[in-house]
RNA sequence: GCCCCCAUCGUCUAGCGGUCCAGGACGCGGCCCUUUCAAGGCUGAAACACGGGUUCGAGUCCCGUUGGGGGCACCA
């Protein structure tokens, strides 16, 4: 038995839950609840500047929406304590869940990262600097005039009398300075980086927020995180994680660096390359299930022979491994995202699609609203579920069912290979037909039409597809006899009369 | 400029030295089923970037080249 690995998402809150984001949310979930362990949600917003307001509502929403429930994260208290009010229901009360500690939004944490901060200035690790952004930045343009690479170390500093008390930042002191600096990821194998590589990072900045690198490992730490599961985008800083971890001597957890996601265009994916958040996906009718299992192969493969590529998430969970995890990046396919979502959308059971269509209908001006017009759509569900790719496809499919049709035009109402008076005699004879069978249900409609065919001596799809359009106003449509049967024997006949009408005076 | 990562069909991938004239999935073509559209079944085309090694033997190990990507902030 593997142990029970504790993993977190840090996002941001600097606007929506990308899916490239969410892709490695779902690993770190996924390797948590394979091995029994948790999975939880840290906030990083020591960054004033970009911060959004709504955002970590928005990613609380995005994984309520995905069905991913996290063992800790911020609470009601929390999230109202935030720079702006960032309360959700879905949130839960408790201040700590299963015993991951917060608080869990690092600008709630500040004096934890001075506290360690210090301690690193008291051990030797790390040290007071003054320079401003606007110094460090002509340093850096010097440096690169002389062709060099800007390292900043601490005999660089313009003042190297700097007291505690007044502004300062706090960096790290990298030693030993001509060593290196080694570690394993579980992804990208063992690493090795010249310490001379790697600047002496700023820590705690001036305005007394910790920078990414210090918050990171003092969080991770001490909330019990086991395996660091990130971008590789990351790789190059994470040797300075490295040395905090062992500077504090702190216990390192596993190393993770993700592929990144790439869009068609072989670039990363960003907002600028189609990456999408997770709410556009859901409304263009893509749905968490489909999502998470097409997220989950990007870049995880099961191995060993196994080829299964549609997953539920119990399935996933339960063959999720990090050997699974591949070392290149992975472009995103739409195509095999639609293909999934149709795949499990023919999984749902009749009563959760319609639920799910809802909305969707809604959108396109079909509203499902009365117990009633729910009883029509899940007479219809098993119609169309295996013709819906996308939420989205289900409106066109249905809604002749929910409203009166324009009446086709005349050359709509002609058969393939038929003249227009056969087409007419042969919607008269289906009318006395509609009108006559017993019971007015799918099988007997469809004897009788086959029958009436014959005698016209027409082929299937003249005759039905005459009566197809006649009846629904589209060439494209569930199945013909299902749909008659469901539409009612009087509407079927209203429509054959229209159509009718419409044929005579048409030509 | 410096540092780092990556490299099997168009795409996602299996392959952890021989069982690979490279397997699966999406997509694409054909056929079948068929009342439209789907779904489904069968089938076809389609890849080990290149060059050196190591080895009896390399898609699999090593080095280099090329190509792609990423990082070099008081942003994460």
């Amino acid at each position: 038995m593997t142990l029970k690995a504790r993993t977190r998402f840090a996002p941001s809150p600097t606007g929506e839950l990308h899916i490239g984001g969410v892709r490695t949310a779902i690993f770190s979930w996924l390797l948590a609840k394979h091995t029994g362990g948790e999975f939880y949600l840290r906030i990083e917003d020591t960054d004033q500047e970009r911060y959004v307001p709504g955002s970590t509502r928005r990613i609380l929403e995005s994984f309520d929406w995905l069905g991913i429930t996290l063992d800790g994260g911020p609470d009601h208290d929390e999230l109202r304590t935030m720079k702006t009010d960032e309360d959700y229901p879905g949130a839960l009360d408790d201040g700590e869940y299963r015993g991951v500690p917060g608080p869990f939004v690092q600008s709630h944490r500040l004096p934890i990262y001075r506290q360690w901060a210090e301690w690193l200035v008291a051990h030797g690790y790390a040290y007071r600097a003054t320079e401003t952004p606007e110094e460090l930045a002509r340093m850096r343009a010097e440096a690169q005039s002389r062709k060099q690479t800007f390292i900043f170390r601490e005999e660089m500093r313009l003042r190297t009398d700097v007291r505690p008390d007044e502004p300062h930042v706090i960096r790290m002191r990298v030693q030993p300075r001509d060593g290196r600096t080694e570690f394993d990821d579980l992804i990208k194998g063992h690493m090795v980086f010249e310490n001379a590589q790697i600047d002496d990072q700023v820590l705690l900045k001036m305005d007394g927020f910790p920078t990414y690198h210090l918050a990171v490992v003092v969080d991770d730490h001490l909330q019990g995180v086991t395996h660091v599961l990130r971008g590789d985008d990351w790789l190059p800083s994470a040797p300075k994680h490295v040395l905090l971890y062992r500077y504090f001597g702190w216990e390192e957890p596993k190393w993770a660096h993700v592929p990144n996601v790439l869009g068609t265009d072989g670039k990363k994916l960003s907002k600028r390359h189609g990456a999408q958040s997770v709410f556009e996906f859901r409304d263009q009718g893509y749905i968490p299930e489909a999502l998470i299992n097409f997220l989950a192969l990007l870049g995880w493969a099961p191995g060993g022979g196994d080829e299964q590529s549609v997953f539920t998430r119990e399935e996933l969970i339960a063959k999720f491994s990090m050997e699974g995890v591949g070392s290149s990046p992975a472009v995103f396919d739409y195509n095999k995202l639609d293909w999934l979502n149709g795949v499990h959308i023919r999984r749902l059971a009749d009563a959760d699609l319609a639920g799910r269509l809802i909305p969707f209908l809604a959108q396109a001006g079909i509203a499902v609203d009365t117990p009633e017009r729910r009883a029509l759509l899940l007479r219809i569900i098993p119609h169309i579920k295996e013709r819906t790719k996308k939420l989205t496809d289900a409106a066109p499919l249905v809604d002749f069912f929910f409203g009166d049709i324009q009446t086709p035009p005349a050359e709509m109402l002609i058969g393939p290979k038929m003249e227009q008076h056969l087409s007419l005699y042969a919607l008269r004879e289906t009318r006395r037909l509609v009108e006559a069978v017993e019971p007015f249900e799918d099988a007997p409609l469809e004897q009788a039409m086959r029958k009436l065919g014959d005698d016209l001596q027409l082929k299937p799809t003249q005759l039905f597809t005459v009566v197809r359009n006649a009846v629904t106003g589209k060439t494209v449509t569930p199945p013909l006899f299902a749909t008659m049967a469901i539409l009612g024997r009087e509407t079927c006949l209203a429509r054959l009369d229209r159509a009718i009408a419409r044929l005579q005076s048409g030509g």
